[in-house]
DNA sequence: TATGAATGAGGCTTCATTCAT
DNA sequence: CATGAATGAAGCCTCATTCAT
């Protein structure tokens, strides 16, 4: 009890450093993100960065199970009607991750582009649990048997298409082309993907 | 007459610096290719190195583009069997683009990547150019009315999934999934969606 | 009354500063021993650390004052046969130091290898007030006369050349020399330095 | 040939950083040593110094042994009368150590006495074959036979002892013991051991 | 032209010490 | 008194780029 005021403090000290970080990524992208920008950016000093996180990719690392829990949370919230078809439950899914690409000015975006360079360990973990949950829940309720066999192929491939169609699209500075028609072309993949016969050629 | 030697000097040293470019990607990775380094790779000065390229951005423009080239003729020389049917034309290319991302001890899997992060406007219009032309003949031969209307929207979303879903299998450091698996799955949705109804929904 | 709990309180808390800083130095290295990594060693915030020591220093000077003593009372409780022959004396007084140098984890060797970074006035005093008491007890016991003229300098040059001859010794990782052999010499040399003539050459 | 400019600008380059990091530890002590201070101090950027030597480390390395050969050169040219006795031999030994320790305002001094902080290993090996080979050549020249047995233990003993005793002297900055005194005691204390019987006792 | 020495801003991180609670 | 969060100067090192030769 006696505590609390100092937790809460550190709490919030880290919770500055981990937004400060966001900011700078979406202000400055992930390679112009330094440590002394995100001190300066928390309005703390360069020392207080280094007491709450061992390393700046320890802050990296943060923010990205912050978020990942943030959209694992928003997912969750996604109305996922009853009577859905695969079409519309895909089409929703496509539709929310483009409005994570376009929110918060572009932060999702940079961080997806740098994938390969950041401590994403934990984030996928998250992700991909929820992802596989999701799918699960979906296949037992409208079909008895599902993929069991192949299901990590089918998520690794869908997930990965679609995200980075979707990030390329977003990336696109001169809209080429409409994110509409991106949306449903992916959507039309998937749901073919998904639904349709799967045995090889044929 | 002079000046042709030295227009081979020049062009010699231009594709020395190329090649010290690739040669440090793949030995040091993108970040780690310095200016120094790729001078000392390429057995020639940095004061050179700037003499032929503004800037570093433009030494990776050029290899770039010399790798676009590469690709494209490579592709147009893959064998496309006048009697393929859509999947083993797409499978073909899958396996093609698997062997270009494990192949060069990875130069095009890092440069990929690094996509965002690398002037690759021009490689782009290369490469986009090419498959739209490969997709055109193929229509054309074997359908006489082709889908102009959303040509490009597929192109872009096949393109983009294939490469990016490869991408993240071949840097998969731990053989979570097969190769094989991935390709033949990334077969069956493409072809799916390329060959199958195009209607929304239905 | 009120007064004595908060007192030994006092003596508890710089005790275990003490100790702590003892424990970094063995653990880390003189260099590597912080204040804050001291005032967690002893469960204290570095608040208290200062209240009680203005300075790093003066926690190193306390240590090595506490140190010092420790040393003296250990060296008063060493047997000193009555018969003892000055060989047998010396040998077991260099014994004694290498007990000390591999005793503790190495806490005196590394103490007395930074020497001089270290506020090491006040422990050269008691140290040395301590060897010069032993030496006249000695000289009195078996020379009624004894070179009280140059006993300072035959004082400093003895403890100096052992002292730092075992350290350099016991810092050697790889054993390329026997403690044994280097003892041994050691006693030799000294003895013959303090019993033999002492005239300038002859 | 064309290559002579470059080296001797860059033979200059290193020489002045060397130089620089000597006249830092005279001025500001190995501690106060660091990069930007020695790169001012040889009116250089930092870069330049980074660009000579991988490290600090190994400019320290660097300086060792350049003095070392400095030392050695010395050391050559002392005068060894043939008829030298081991008294005025050793006498004159230490003396040169202390006009060495005293010389350069003190930067033998400062470096001896962080020997195990810095990079020796290099140096150690040039002075001991130094040594090592002096004793040779006295040993035979004056004695058939020398105790080749334990050699190195009496080398090492007589080194260090002489070596630290001199330190702590001259570290003294109140002179409260002559040097002069400390020297005969030292010589004194030397030839006995070198010079006397070396059975253990007796 | 070719060279490569030189630059210096700027990145990451540490730690002795202070001060508001 | 005790706390420990906060500070910020300072250390080490990198690298894109320039410029005198």
């Amino acid at each position: 009890m006696r505590k609390q005021p100092r937790q809460r403090r550190s709490r919030r000290m880290v919770d500055a450093l981990i937004d400060a970080t966001a900011q700078c990524i979406t202000q400055y992208g992930v390679d112009g993100t330094t440590t002394p920008r995100i001190a300066e950016c928390a309005g703390v000093s360069v020392g207080s960065l280094y007491q709450y996180f061992s390393d700046k990719d320890a802050l990296f690392e943060a923010l990205g199970e912050k978020l990942a829990h943030d959209v694992a949370r928003a997912l969750k919230r996604l109305p996922l009607p009853e009577s859905a078809n695969l079409h519309d439950l895909v089409g929703g899914a496509i539709r929310f991750g483009f409005d994570m690409l376009n929110s918060r000015e572009g932060l999702f975006l940079e961080l997806i582009r740098n994938w390969h360079r950041l401590p994403t360990a934990r984030v996928a973990d998250v992700l991909q649990g929820h992802f596989l949950e999701l799918a699960r829940l979906y296949f037992i309720k409208h079909h008895q048997k599902y993929p069991i066999e192949d299901l990590q192929v089918r998520m690794f491939i869908v997930a990965n298409s679609t995200l980075f169609t979707m990030v390329r699209q977003v990336s696109q500075d001169e809209g080429l082309l409409r994110q509409e028609d991106v949306a449903e072309g992916l959507t039309n993949m998937i749901v073919g993907y998904l639904g349709g016969e799967t045995g090889p050629s044929r």
